[in-house]
DNA sequence: TGCGGGTCCAGCGGG
DNA sequence: TGGACCCGCA
């Protein structure tokens, strides 16, 4: 025997110690396709990073075998980082990342036999807009009749379901489908053009690939003797063909899910690929993981009774072996904003108490417009609590600009990034000029590198055609100087040459805000530059537009109550969990209402959000709730039926906790105000009401995101105090004075 | 070309 | 209610 087998027999002994027999069983499992049946907080992530390491562990599977798939960057990155600590590095030559991430990897190796070009560009959601808005013209189609959205999706679908626009022109009925079947082969036309593939693309295309070329189909299948996929609940047809091509024969083949956290159907997400696995794979084995470490007895008992009302799943009993824990508490509320503060109310009880650390609680709900109530009762109350969604750092405006400038460098075919930042700043080349250039293009007159050269071809003159040479000039002085800088040093250039940061930095707040989001970008660019093979152009732009966003999560040590939606949710967990607005109309959305399987998609959600609770779990609902600006009558959810009578489950505060809505309207409930008054004292905080400037010159605070720094000035101005702060790390930043974000040190 | 007011719309959002 | 978008006017 090897002193290295012997190593890797401790290790895998190593491996298993701390498994139940289920999580073990799943782990050391034979060869045969196996799927792991993961109840909440089961442990599911531990049992696939687990079995990937003993595969490695025992010799039954070399690294650079292995392609492990799972949904978002973060569970990627996630996994990567746990199989290092556990083999002690010895992950390289593992493909491990996203299917996006995958795909778009084969395409640049192999892409060319499915007609993809090697240097392709990947769009985003924007892009895709801007694309499809094109084609809509096109094709002329109403964009008043026929909504960029409808006509998207039903192109998107069409993609993660496999059909081209031939064979979904063939197939289309009805009028929205009929109207894209118009859109969908101009649009395709169109990234090709521009050399470009949307997401969807990025995983079609693969299987294009894969299905028409023997040699791709064996170089793929032969790389990858291990095939194993997190969340398989939410993989679409795409993804399913893409995985039956890859696993073929040799059918070695893991995947994890629960088909009971299957909320993403409305992105393609297809439930019969995790319930007919067995019909695929008929000699399957299945291992059922139904201990849960999360929650207490009483919150999976709730949460339990909730999803066992549907039909299309597969039983699982979940169980713990740990504590009854407090009640489920389901509460009535007047309205959102009496919600809002029961809950704020809660927490500070709570945290007065010392039994909750901000950063434990979150509250879920529906919709993001629920969020605005919640937020407003907050920063009322002077708790902290940061905001997940909304805007997200890739689309604003001024990243997604400099980001058209890179672009337009690494693929001059670029015509979305061109028409993006062709005027901006100013050149005087205005929406005229840029028609013309594009329906020369669109005549195909010459490609956009020559037009930009000489303007005439388009027929354009004067200030236009200046504005383009300028262009042109500015894009050719960036290219030679990309060609011997770093890309950090190319983006100041690109700032500084285009003009484009004395455009942001107008000297308002929200221009140093933009600004400031540039200078991440800066330093996402100044990451990479350790790394000689990722600093390139088309490199960095890859894994910008793969990486999706900045992750929000990252910092969950923060001292923050969570607001987020029940989808975000998902993968989460925390002590004290809030679920609000549980109505009819809004879980389930009134738009779900018109399918037995919507309607289970929505329960599923609930159950979602009830087993992220670790502790303490609350419901509510309101008598009524505002709509678009008006009040409206609010049922209890009919997914809160099962509950009534469930032991363990109880009213949310006293009896009297709802009282019937005042006889005038705008009267603030009598016991709405005792309520504030005793979280006021709980928390001791003061309400926000301050005349003059909270911060001086020399004040040390914290920044929830930017950490420690001293306030350099500090004014009042109409809409608030406004303060410029040095910060040890993040540099001089400035800002509208937010408690909820910023506080004073001692 | 840039801005202001009218109008329309409103679910969840990974990669 | 509030944001996005369009049209018309300076």
């Amino acid at each position: 025997m090897t002193p290295g087998k012997i190593a890797g027999e401790v290790v895998a002994a190593e491996l298993l110690a701390g498994l139940n027999p289920a999580q073990a069983e799943a782990v050391t499992a034979p060869d045969v396709p196996l799927l792991v049946l993961a109840g909440a907080g089961s442990g599911k992530t531990r049992v696939l990073t687990h079995r990937v390491a003993y595969l490695v562990a025992t010799h039954r599977a070399q690294p650079q075998r292995v392609l492990a798939v799972t949904f978002t960057n973060k569970a990627a990155r996630e996994m990567r980082s746990r199989l290092g600590v556990l083999l002690g590095g010895g992950v390289e030559g593992m493909w491990l990342g996203t299917f996006h991430a995958m795909g778009a990897r084969m395409l640049r190796q192999r892409g060319e036999l499915a007609g993809v070009p090697r240097d392709f560009v990947i769009y985003d959601e924007g892009d895709r807009a801007a694309v499809m808005k094109e084609a809509m013209a096109q094709a002329g189609v109403d964009e008043k009749r026929f909504s960029l959205a409808s006509i998207s999706g039903e192109i998107s679908r069409a993609k993660n379901d496999l059909r081209g626009p031939e064979e979904f022109g063939a197939s289309a009925r009805g009028f929205v489908e009929s109207q894209a079947a118009r859109v969908y082969p101009r649009y395709q036309a169109l990234l090709e053009t521009n050399r470009a593939l949307d997401f969807d693309d990025l995983l079609l295309k693969v299987v294009r690939m894969l299905e028409s070329s023997a040699e791709a189909l064996e170089r793929y299948r032969d790389r990858f003797r291990h095939v194993l996929v997190d969340e398989y609940q939410d993989t679409n047809r795409a993804q399913y063909r893409i995985l039956r091509l890859l696993v073929g024969e040799h059918r070695r083949v893991t995947v994890v899910g629960d088909p009971d956290q299957s909320v993403y159907s409305w992105r393609g997400a297809d439930l019969r690929n995790i319930l007919e696995f067995q019909r695929d794979y008929p000699d399957a084995l299945v291992v059922p993981l139904e201990q849960n470490y999360r929650s207490t007895a009483a919150i999976l008992r709730a949460a339990g009774a909730v999803i066992r009302e549907n039909t299309q799943r597969l039983d699982k009993g979940l169980w713990t072996a740990g504590p009854e824990g407090d009640p489920v508490r389901v509460g009535q509320f007047y309205d959102e904003r009496e919600e809002a503060s029961a809950v704020a109310a809660e927490a500070g009880r709570l945290n007065a108490s010392g039994e909750l650390a901000w950063g434990e609680a979150a509250v879920l709900y529906r919709t993001n417009a629920q969020s605005r109530a919640l937020e407003e009762v907050l920063l009322r109350e002077g708790i902290p609590y940061r905001l997940i969604g909304g805007l997200r750092f890739y689309q604003r405006k001024e990243v997604k600009d400099v980001l058209a400038y890179l672009r337009l460098l690494a693929n001059p075919s670029d015509r979305v990034a061109f028409e993006r930042v062709i005027n901006v700043p100013r050149r005087g080349v205005g929406a005229q000029s840029i028609a013309q250039v594009r329906d020369l293009l669109q005549g195909g007159g010459g490609r956009l590198e020559a037009v930009l050269e000489i303007p005439e071809l388009a027929g354009l003159r004067g200030a236009a055609a200046q504005g383009l040479r300028r262009f042109h000039d500015l894009l050719a002085d960036l290219h030679d100087y990309s060609s011997q800088w770093p890309l950090v040093q190319l983006l100041d250039r690109l700032l500084e040459r285009s003009g484009y940061r004395q455009l942001v930095r107008d000297g308002t707040p929200e221009g140093e805000e933009r600004w400031a989001n540039l200078t991440e970008l800066r330093g996402l660019a100044a990451e990479l530059g350790d790394d000689p093979a990722a600093a390139t152009l088309p490199a960095f732009l890859e894994q910008l537009a793969l990486a999706g966003d900045v992750d929000q999560m990252d910092d969950s040590a923060s001292g923050a109550i969570t607001l987020i939606t029940l989808h975000q949710v998902k993968g989460l967990e925390f002590p004290v969990v809030f679920v609000t607005g549980v109505e009819e109309g809004l879980l389930p959305h009134v738009r779900s209402l018109d399918s037995e399987a919507s309607l289970e998609e929505e329960r599923r959600l609930l159950y979602v959000g009830m087993t992220r609770a670790r502790e303490r779990l609350y419901l509510s609902h309101c008598f009524q709730r505002h709509l678009y600006g008006s009040p409206r009558g609010a049922t209890p959810s009919r997914f809160l039926r099962p509950l009534s009578a469930l032991e363990g489950t109880s009213g949310w505060g006293s009896p009297g906790s709802f009282v019937a809505p005042p006889a005038t309207r705008g009267q603030p409930l009598v016991l709405t105000r005792a309520r504030e008054a005793i979280l006021r004292e709980v928390t001791k905080a003061a309400p926000a009401v301050v005349s003059g400037p909270r911060y001086a010159a020399g004040d040390r605070v914290e920044h929830q995101r930017f950490g420690r720094g001293v306030i350099r000035v500090s004014e009042m101005t109409p809409g608030g105090e406004e303060v410029v702060i040095d910060f040890e790390t993040a540099g001089r930043r400035r800002f509208a004075v937010s408690d909820a974000v910023l506080r004073k040190l001692a």
